[in-house]
DNA sequence: AGATAAATTGACGTTAACGTAAACGAAACG
DNA sequence: CGTTTCGTTTACGTTAACGTCAATTTATCT
């Protein structure tokens, strides 16, 4: 249990990405895998950093901004100026988010709105042609 | 009234976006401005989809994406065929974009608790650190 | 008319986020 | 022991969405 870790290839299966993803971020020191000789092995750490980082994605924000949020999830005992800083931006993250969601609302109302007119559309062509 | 065209310039004020941005879009289809000889005018119709793709943009959709999805907000009298595959295209969005909303909620509730977290430990070091 | 400003058309440059291919080492398999 | 099979490193390629710059054309001002 002490030992949970996994290779490259079960994390592409688990998370659906390709091994080149995985290195990439290691690189941009998104994610800190261990070595067993030279072949890396992912960490629970990893996986929850991962699960964040695509879901990140999903809301469009760059692996950059990502990176610095993590920093948010792994909070230890640094410095105090430091945690304020990433508290600030968290902040802003947040706020990111709720007004992303209030557009969002806002834009599945039109959606909606307009595929009621469409279907409208589509059923008064229905009668009129009934056959193409 | 029947003339209310905007130039570029007004247009790029009007919306925060280069001349550039403009032109690529037109070259991508997604804007259809008419001409004063060589100069662009942007009508209405312009500006109403121009809305839409700063929008899907925010939400992450590729501008290919919002090009087709354009066409549901400027439905004619088009083929219904053609109509329906619009339809069906507005459809699948409109789960992606309730999708996203679902994770986006999960993921500010998440965001709230690391950041209740991140208080505490902040108000912590102030106690025991008053004087940096 | 000459100068200045604004807009247009190429054409090449840029950044993020990987993809892809080559060359190599280690490990497992028959 | 030879050979597939993974995994690694290095390095160049790719796509989207523009930025930037140069050369021109067109409009405006004096």
């Amino acid at each position: 249990m002490t030992n949970d870790t996994m290779n490259i290839r079960d994390m592409c299966a688990a998370f659906d990405v390709t091994p080149r993803t995985l290195r990439f971020y290691e690189a941009k020191e998104l994610l800190f895998p261990i070595r067993d000789g030279q072949r890396r092995l992912f960490t629970k750490r990893d996986r929850a950093r991962l699960k964040l980082i695509l879901r990140g994605k999903r809301f469009g924000f760059s692996l950059e901004e990502i990176r610095q949020l993590l920093d948010l999830y792994h909070m230890d005992d640094s410095q105090a100026t430091q945690l304020a800083k990433t508290y600030e931006l968290a902040e802003r993250h947040l706020a990111d988010m709720e007004a992303q969601k209030a557009e969002l609302e806002e834009a599945i109302g039109e959606m909606k709105t307009q595929m009621k007119w469409g279907a409208e559309k589509l059923s008064a062509l229905a009668k009129s042609k009934p056959a193409d």
